[in-house]
DNA sequence: GCAAGGTC
């Protein structure tokens, strides 16, 4: 039998362009995650039979285990050497299940991921999907090298296979923990020591990121040198006269002075002479290169500047031509296109254009230019029109995008500009002055790039040794002004310049800026900073400056380049930059203090923000409830901050108090117009089990009934109020071994099903991604617990004989804890961990953060 | 809820 080839692209266009090409056509389509391509052929001088699907960028991101998700029962610091684990992207995509499937039965995986850094990750991505194994012998792991998917190149890299490289992909692995563990660690610190203590702070996180802190740096820095600039007074004076009809106002060699009396004995010495004599008449044909092809890069600062589209916005509108077929794959940082580019096929779906098919056509007939030399990244070629299309079909903002694509594109293969630059140079009083005169002689690319275009500027014929008179010269005085806010377009620049984010994430790190509140785009998208903006940036320079510079960025690259060169161990380099970032982390959490001045100075304390709500039930005095994000009460005699469900609205319930700690309960309804409402205890609500099941941050998670929970309002176990919100946990299931507790279905955190014990801190796994998991009425005949019964979708159950329904005792059953510890790519059940929960009224821990008294038990069974 | 990098 003919042995099976997998082929393995980056991305589905890529993988038809590999299939297309080798097959010429004739191949066969099949659906799935992403579409599989089937033909046969040859292969390493055999018949084979090929299948080539793709990936959608990473299959895997990295995250921290669940046991580090709490906010507040995470040590920040122990997150820098916390385990990471790698979990799928996109899980609802099944990219992993599709790959496994797929290679089953291949003797050969080729892959065709892109050839940098994140590309050679994702092969050992993919290569983990498939089981295929390095060593094994008999099923071999292939890598191409191909620079564009030209039929040419992609016979090309077939012929020569290589092995992926494993440094390459390991670098990306270091780069991945770095910024994971860096990003998070400070980002958690900054967000709760502020949100914690300022009332008014309009954002609800304030993070921190080697690429987004940086680029909101350069904002900043440009802010500074607008609110610290001092103009400056400058004088200067420009001859007037008159030649064969042509009034002239020269300009002065010197350009301006900076003392009134220096340049007023100026004027006085040409003045004194009041006759110019011509000096130099110098004629100089001059070339205005037409453009190279064009890169996201420059597409992106075009779009900002000339357009008014945001880089964000621009790349939605780009990734759309892209996948309608308008034009060539948006994000590439080449500007050269490969020696086999078909330019006339470009140029020939474009010359029925009714704006610029008449330029098309006589660059058809007259012959076109090659575009300039740009330089080849080996990613993508330039972005290119490849489809005609009119405003009618793309809608106006697309449209303009386009229509620039376009004109730049042939604007790459038309001829330069050429021009005649006349300058004429003239004395008087020992001073020098000139003018410049202009004369296009081919508008060239200029004329279908009409605002590229050489301003003609025409002269009367001076001759050397000329007099003329000086009809007019007044001292004439200025004012230096300071720069202008940065623009997008200078912002993108920068970060292309220091090498901060890539081309497909330049828009992203400008879009979180903005959506943080750091910076608001004022009119001509120029960035300016907020308080908070400028109050972080300045709180980083009195603590260390090194956590915004752009710096801090190429150093990481730096590190993880020797990996990817094979001139350093990955597991060192990770140690080493991580070990450096904890060092700065508790510098910067030591020395908070001077950033919490600035923003003492820019922002009201949680005292003095908000009104007056509900009672505290540790002082009685009345509590302050603080309605921006996060919403949350503040005690300010006892300095205790009390989260609330987030996304609805807050007010008193009837003045009743918890019965267990005598808080006056609060009653949230939801937003939207048939929001269900339900009163809270708020601190009963800070308190384990609540703290960390439900999000403080995040909204109350409805159960799939649509309902809060299937027992909402049944009586709660903990205390005997009716109405405490303890009462949405219900249905004991079975008894906890450790304790005599009953471990109770936990409904709001569905579909994320778990147990909990009433009693001590057990917290158990129940299959995930069911789609329900209820009791039944029967029980367990070897321990009497409940049994219960897991709904499983049908797509995604994995019973082996693909039913959906399974019931069994959580404790007892074999199958269910099979179930549990399935492994479905990734561990596709998590094991939970409870926290402790102190008992009593009076040994509860603080609201937040401070009950880190009990030591966190496993789970009774260890899944 | 958090980073940055792929891609849709």
């Amino acid at each position: 039998m003919a042995p099976k080839v997998l082929m393995v692209a980056e991305k589905p266009s890529i993988a038809l362009s590999i299939a297309s090409a080798l097959s010429h056509g004739r191949m066969s389509t099949r659906r799935g995650s992403t579409d599989v391509h089937e033909f046969d052929g040859m292969f390493q001088g055999f018949h084979a039979h090929f299948k080539v699907t793709s990936v959608t960028g990473h299959v895997f991101s990295l995250d921290f285990p669940s046991k580090y998700q709490n906010w507040e029962a995470t040590d920040n610091l122990d997150l820098f050497q916390a385990p990471v684990v790698k979990l799928e992207s996109n899980p609802k995509g099944h990219i992993c299940r599709h790959l496994s499937q797929e290679a089953r039965g291949c003797s050969y995986l080729v892959l065709w991921l892109d050839c940098d850094r994140e590309g050679e990750n994702i092969c050992y991505e993919v290569i983990e999907c498939t089981g295929f194994n390095e060593n094994e012998v008999g099923r071999r792991i292939l890598r191409a090298r191909f620079s564009s998917v030209t039929e040419k190149d992609i016979l090309e890299a077939l012929e020569n296979l290589v092995k992926p490289n494993k440094a390459e992909a390991l670098a990306v692995d270091a780069r991945q923990e770095i910024d994971l563990k860096v990003g998070v660690a400070f980002t958690r610190f900054q967000t709760r020591y502020f949100q914690g203590k300022y009332g008014n702070l309009d954002s609800r996180i304030i993070s921190y990121g080697p690429c987004q802190t940086p680029t909101l740096g350069f904002c900043v820095q440009r802010y500074m040198q607008i609110m610290t600039f001092k103009p400056e007074k400058f004088w200067y004076f420009s001859p007037y006269i008159i030649k064969d009809g042509y009034e002239l106002q020269l300009e002065w060699d010197r350009n301006r002075v900076f003392d009134f009396d220096v340049a007023a004995m100026f004027q006085k010495l040409v003045l004194d002479q009041n006759v110019l004599e011509v000096t130099g008449v110098s004629k100089n044909e001059e070339n205005k290169s037409r453009p190279c092809g064009l890169n996201t890069v420059n597409l992106l600062k075009v779009a900002s500047s000339a357009l008014a589209l945001g880089p964000h916005v621009a790349m939605q509108l780009a990734e759309r031509l892209y996948t309608q077929g308008f034009i060539s794959y948006p994000r590439t940082e080449s500007t050269a296109y490969p020696a086999s580019f078909d330019f006339r096929n470009v140029l020939g779906a474009q010359q029925n254009n009714p704006i610029w098919g008449n330029h098309i056509r006589s660059l058809l007939t007259d012959g076109f230019h090659k575009p300039r030399m740009g330089s080849d990244a080996g990613d993508h070629p330039p972005i290119t029109p490849m489809r005609a299309a009119t405003e009618e079909m793309l809608g106006n903002d697309a449209w303009r995008l386009y229509q620039y694509i376009c004109q730049h594109f042939i604007g790459t293969v038309s001829p330069d500009c050429k021009y005649t630059r006349t300058k004429i140079e003239f004395t008087a009083g020992g001073e020098l002055f000139h003018c410049v005169g202009l004369h296009v002689s081919t508008k060239g690319f200029t004329s279908i790039m009409p605002w590229l275009a050489v301003k003609e500027k025409n002269l009367p014929q001076f001759t050397k040794g000329e007099k003329i008179n000086i009809l007019k010269m007044d001292l004439q005085e200025g004012s230096t002004t300071p720069p202008d806010y940065l623009s997008e377009s200078e912002l993108i620049s920068l970060m292309e310049k220091h090498g901060i984010g890539t081309d497909a994430s330049i828009p992203v790190h400008i879009n979180n800026i903005c959506e943080r509140n750091y910076v608001q785009v004022n009119s001509g998208r120029r960035l300016v900073p907020t308080a908070l903006g400028t109050t972080l940036i300045r709180g980083y320079q009195s603590i260390d400056a090194d956590l915004c510079l752009p710096d801090i960025r190429s150093f990481i690259e730096h590190q993880i380049t020797m990996v990817a060169k094979g001139k350093a161990d990955h597991s060192h380099v990770v140690q080493h930059v991580l070990q450096q970032f904890t060092q700065k982390f508790s510098y910067f959490v030591k020395k908070i203090e001077n950033m919490d001045a600035l923003f003492e100075a820019q922002f009201s304390t949680l005292a003095e923000s908000g009104r007056l709500l509900s009672k505290c039930g540790k002082c009685t005095r009345y509590m302050k409830f603080i309605s921006t994000q996060p919403a949350r009460l503040y005690c300010i005699s006892c300095e205790e901050v009390y989260y609330l469900p987030q996304n609805g609205s807050i007010k008193l319930y009837k003045e009743f108090a918890c019965p267990l700690d005598g808080f006056e309960l609060v009653l949230f309804s939801m937003s939207g117009s048939d929001g269900k409402s339900f009163p809270l205890c708020p601190y009963c609500y800070n308190c384990p089990p609540f703290e960390g099941i439900t999000t403080l941050f995040g909204s109350i998670k409805l159960g799939n009934s649509g309902k809060l929970g299937k027992g909402a309002g049944m009586p709660c176990f903990l205390c005997p109020h009716p109405t405490c919100r303890h009462s949405m946990i219900t249905q004991g299931v079975c008894a906890c071994p450790e304790c005599s507790g009953t471990l109770i279905l936990d409904p709001i955190s569905a579909p994320k099903w778990r147990l909990y014990c009433n009693m001590c801190n057990c917290m158990v796994s129940l299959p995930q991604g069911a789609h329900r998991i209820s009791t039944t009425s029967k029980r367990c005949p070897d321990c009497d617990s409940l049994i219960i019964e897991v709904d499983f979708n049908k797509k995604t159950t994995p019973l082996s004989d693909g039913a959906t329904l399974y019931s069994g005792c959580i404790l007892c059953d074999e199958l269910l804890h099979s179930l549990i510890e399935m492994k479905h790519g990734k561990s596709f059940f998590r094991r939970g961990r409870g926290r402790g929960r102190s008992r009593g009224r009076g040994g509860r821990g603080r609201a937040r953060g401070g009950s880190k008294n009990d030591d966190p038990k496993m789970s009774f069974r260890d899944f």
